[in-house]
DNA sequence: CTAGGTGCAAACTGTTTGCAACCCT
DNA sequence: AGGGTTGCAAACAGTTTGCACCTAG
């Protein structure tokens, strides 16, 4: 999916849920649009008080957020760290799930063909119409595998 | 695992790491070792306030289990719906993973041995040494799959 | 003109921290 | 005696809500 198709088809299918425009929800979209990565709330607040797209207040995030969700057009992400993370849901090719380090924080995306047949053939089997799924590995980065054993950090 | 045994094994590892006994612990100790499934710390105190195995507080629930966790004897459970959740960590055997109704907010465990493998083999190719990871489907339960179509709720 | 969109501030909720008292070892 | 353990209350952080004003259609 190229670059600005997303929001388009964003802003298609608000429109058709009979939304109107507004600049908020225009400069959020744009902004994930440009992500390789899921964001927080507040990390989409923060991000567009620095590229002053014209303040966008947090609760208009937020409500932002909800409507794309709902819509299908943003999926929640939950890595851990306590925050709710989003980022936009694109075709299957950029599909993809999550490497957290649990030392440091640093989040990575990863994406694997064979475990994605095993979780489809999953979907089938199990007591629930499966419509997303969510699969986060847990560990230490390489840089934080090195720096290890140097006290009980956590 | 039978009852009872992760306990023991529990109240052992608090031991060898330095740590002495304590009443607000055990309770959180034996509650969780009845448990089928992940609860919040929210959850875990009401239940102790009910259970009345003398009140617990608050911030005791959350040293603990924060405490359990650097221990690994409990693992942290991202279930979405904002807060966290834990559930003992037991032998492979009874390793698991969740599936979520995000209608009604059902969580019921599920295991797949053909997952397990593809998770294994996949975390020996990443950049991260994993040590834990954590699978999510989220859906539409039986029950609420047949009331949908009502109306447009999330 | 009218319903949806937005900003601001207050309210909430889950979690963390400071501190004094307590208890295991 | 001394350090881990608890409870209480205050502090925090992320999220939600109420309300007045603005704006697209």
């Amino acid at each position: 999916m190229r670059s600005g198709d997303w929001v388009e088809r964003a802003e298609a299918t608000l429109a058709a849920a009979g939304r109107k425009r507004g600049g908020a929800r225009r400069a959020v979209l744009e902004l994930l649009d440009g992500q390789q990565c899921a964001l927080s709330a507040v990390q989409i607040e923060d991000a567009l008080r620095v590229a002053k797209r014209g303040r966008v207040s947090r609760a208009s995030v937020y409500r932002i957020l909800d409507e794309l969700e709902r819509l299908r057009l943003v999926q929640r992400v939950e890595i851990g760290q306590t925050m709710v993370r989003y980022e936009r849901v694109c075709d299957s090719r950029e599909h993809h799930h999550h490497l957290v380090c649990d030392e440091c924080g640093l989040v990575m995306p990863f994406s694997d063909p064979g475990l994605e047949r095993a979780i489809d053939r999953l979907s089938a089997e199990v007591p629930l119409t499966v419509s997303e799924h969510e699969i986060v590995l847990h560990g230490a980065c390489r840089d934080c595998t090195m720096i290890e054993g140097e006290s009980v950090r956590r």
